[in-house]
DNA sequence: ACGGCTGTAACT
DNA sequence: TAGTTACAG
């Protein structure tokens, strides 16, 4: 039954939090003495001094920009300390940079929920440490406020004096008679500011900070509705707005005056190309502009979502939430090969992807090892043209496949999955470079990344025991691979000159995994069933023919081997579980728990002293919001009836639509549809809480 | 024929 | 689902 939301439930603090000139930062703290020196991160040097993808403000102050070359940026500023991005096996390699954002997300998760948005910026959600501190150390009862603390700044606050400044900072943030939402924020910029000393103590990293909140325009409904100011936009606006190491607050009564004149193309999401076409089609030029036109209008010009999104984004609506994910959902590696440079050869071609699959494999390995997750898919980017011109920018179409554990699987199934992607492209002209027809392909890039990972069951699972390496299950000769002939044929590998490199890996031991489940009935559901995982070292030979294979479990009951094989549409489901099936199962019984803090019991090992740190403490208290938040919902969405939401004022219902945007209703083209499709049930309406 | 390398999400 | 496209840092 609806019931009022405790009024502490109403308005969150939400902070984006962005590393400065991270890379820069990293490369820093590896050379002291650069410290302080106008310096930017380079890769690739060869090429005009390589390109920049990081500039210190030092360096930014010099007029050095992103995106220029290093010589141009000599030019700009002569002392500029360049230094390059390390190097591995022929390509960038952004580990260094990937653990050390870890070491950052594993400090900030500790307060709250996290989101890892990039490799450098973490969301959190504070509402429940704000409300903790105004229930037991409201800022006003407090002795002294952090220095750090006083040193933010306040959106539509007047700054003069310097003096004054942060006595009326900290006047603003103890004020008695503020609006709760202006406490809590002042709780959050306290705890913020708190945050970042921590950062920069234990990392020695600087950061800015943007802080907001939201606020439940419904008091109503507010139990299943959420119209949320769009905090997270809010805040990931103030954070950029005061550079480095400073934070910014947007109160609610800012927000307004904010978004007014906030150039369109600043919002998050229309930075492209939707962004240009509502400056270029409809005229405009700021977030506030967006407010003239209507809900339809919108829908008109841009399908009946992204218009429904756009009206609200203009009135600072938004459903986004924090999600509680420390840990990224895909990793991939790629490299480019601009113009001259591209790959014109098969083996060539091959022995890059070695090198990216080495590199993926390796990253897999540790995301195993750190946090028992196995990815699932395995996919291949390319991009080509065709020499001699013709139809040169046709897409050179990516393929995917079910992923192996082993860095010899993925190197074979990357290249399998090429030569069928090559086809396809290729068509009419045939593969075949040495033709007498001069339309051959170049390759200007190429990457191989991994997705649909999920969580091991950890704990009492005997699973974690067998894990050391990698899994796999040896795909079938002939059906399975796109390209037969050339999948795992000896000659292949033979034929390709320089990929000598991958015999000589040395880390980690190549040896197969295979997942098997005991079954006594193989057409019985597979979750009751007993999930063994077994590994095989490959020095067996058989591991290493292309034949599924059954292999006895320790119990040495029958057991199957569950074979997926590339590109497979027919057997897929044959009664064969994948071992994403398995997983998936296992994970979703006790309770759903993927995009749950949960994950932030895994732990994020960095490379620089024992900063991995488990936050499971806190993952009560956030999974204590989780189910306040399910069980409010109390009922099944799909439950409420169309009629029941027609008898509701015409105000609520539209507040129904303006946050719980019409989801998933077909996007038909750009065209007004109907009105609700006939939608028989207002479920139509809802998204899941979490997608 | 240069911005390189990642990563997420929505759409179909 | 698999593949494409947009967007962002």
């Amino acid at each position: 039954m609806p019931v009022a939301r405790p009024e502490t439930s109403d308005a969150r603090v939400i902070a984006h939090v962005d590393m400065d000139c991270f890379y820069v930062q990293v490369e820093q703290r590896k050379q002291p003495e650069l410290r302080g020196l106008p310096t930017a991160v380079v890769q690739y040097n060869e090429w005009q001094g390589g390109a920049l993808i990081a500039v210190s403000y030092e360096a930014r102050s010099c007029g050095v920009k992103r995106s220029m070359r290093g010589e141009e940026a000599k030019a700009a500023c002569p002392e500029i300390q360049l230094v390059q991005v390390p190097v591995a096996r022929g390509k960038a390699d952004l580990n260094t940079y990937r653990s050390a954002g870890s070491e950052v997300v594993s400090i900030l998760a500790q307060s709250g929920k996290c989101e890892r948005a990039s490799i450098d910026e973490v969301y959190l959600d504070l509402t429940d440490a704000a409300e903790s501190m105004l229930a037991d150390a409201p800022p006003e009862s407090l002795e002294s406020i952090d220095e750090e603390a006083l040193k933010s700044h306040i959106l539509g606050m007047s700054r003069e004096d310097g003096d004054d400044f942060k006595e009326s900072v900290r006047d603003w943030i103890c004020r008695k008679d503020a609006d709760r939402r202006d406490k809590l924020l002042g709780c959050g910029i306290i705890i913020v500011a708190e945050l970042r000393k921590q950062v920069l103590k234990e990392t020695e990293f600087s950061c800015s900070a943007g802080i907001a909140h939201n606020k439940a325009r419904s008091y109503l409904f507010c139990m299943f509705l959420f119209p949320f100011i769009a905090s997270i936009m809010l805040a990931k606006l103030a954070s950029g707005m005061n550079k480095p190491a400073q934070q910014t607050v947007v109160p609610y009564s800012a927000v307004q005056e904010l978004l007014s004149s906030l150039p369109i193309k600043k919002m998050k999401q229309l930075g492209g190309k939707l962004g240009t076409s509502l400056q270029t089609d409809l005229g405009i030029d700021t977030v506030g502009d967006l407010l003239q036109f209507s809900e339809t209008k919108l829908q008109e010009h841009y399908g009946i979502n992204t218009g429904t999104w756009l009206w609200n984004i203009a009135r600072g609506i938004s459903g986004e939430e924090v999600q509680g994910r420390l840990l990224p959902k895909s990793h991939g590696s790629g490299k480019t090969f601009p113009g001259p440079r591209a790959l014109r050869s098969l083996s060539n071609v091959q022995h890059w992807l070695n090198q990216l699959s080495e590199e993926l494999y390796e990253r897999l390995s540790s995301d195993l090892e750190q946090n028992k997750r196995i990815a699932s898919t395995l996919t291949l980017h390319a991009s080509a043209f065709i020499s001699k011109d013709s139809d040169s920018h046709k897409k050179f179409p990516s393929k995917s496949c079910p992923l192996r554990y082993g860095v010899t699987k993925i190197q074979e199934d990357a290249f399998n999955l090429f030569q069928a992607a090559l086809r396809e492209y290729m068509g009419p002209f045939g593969t075949k470079p040495q033709g007498n027809k001069k339309e051959t392909w170049r390759i200007t890039g190429l990457s191989v990344s991994a997705s649909k990972i999920v969580d091991i069951p950890s704990g009492t699972s005997s699973i974690m025991r067998y894990f050391q390496g990698q899994s796999t299950i040896p795909s079938s000769s002939t059906s399975g691979c796109p390209q037969e002939h050339v999948a795992v044929t000896p000659s292949v590998s033979e034929s390709c000159s320089e990929q000598k490199s991958v015999e000589t890996r040395a880390s980690i031991p190549e040896e197969d995994i295979t997942i098997t489940y005991t079954s006594p009935d193989l057409d019985n559901s597979y979750r009751d069933s007993d999930i063994v995982l077994e590994k095989f070292p490959c020095q067996d030979a058989s591991c290493q023919s292309n034949e599924a294979k059954e292999f006895p479990t320790q119990s040495g009951t029958q057991t199957k081997t569950i074979g997926r094989k590339i590109n497979n549409s027919k057997e897929k489901n044959r009664g064969m579980p994948s071992i994403v099936d398995i997983f998936k199962n296992y994970n979703a019984s006790p309770q759903a728990r993927q995009e749950t803090q949960e994950d932030s019991t895994v732990s994020l090992t960095s490379n620089r002293g024992n900063l991995s740190s488990s936050t499971s403490h806190n993952s009560e208290v956030n999974q204590e919001v989780e189910d306040r938040r399910d069980t409010n919902w109390g009922y099944k969405v799909g439950e409420i009836d169309q009629s029941v939401f027609d008898e509701l004022p015409y105000e609520i219902q539209r507040e129904f639509r303006s946050f719980l945007r019409p989801n998933k209703r077909p996007n038909a083209g750009k065209s007004k549809s109907g009105d609700g499709s006939a939608s028989s049930s207002i479920a139509h309406y809802f998204q899941p809480l979490k997608r």
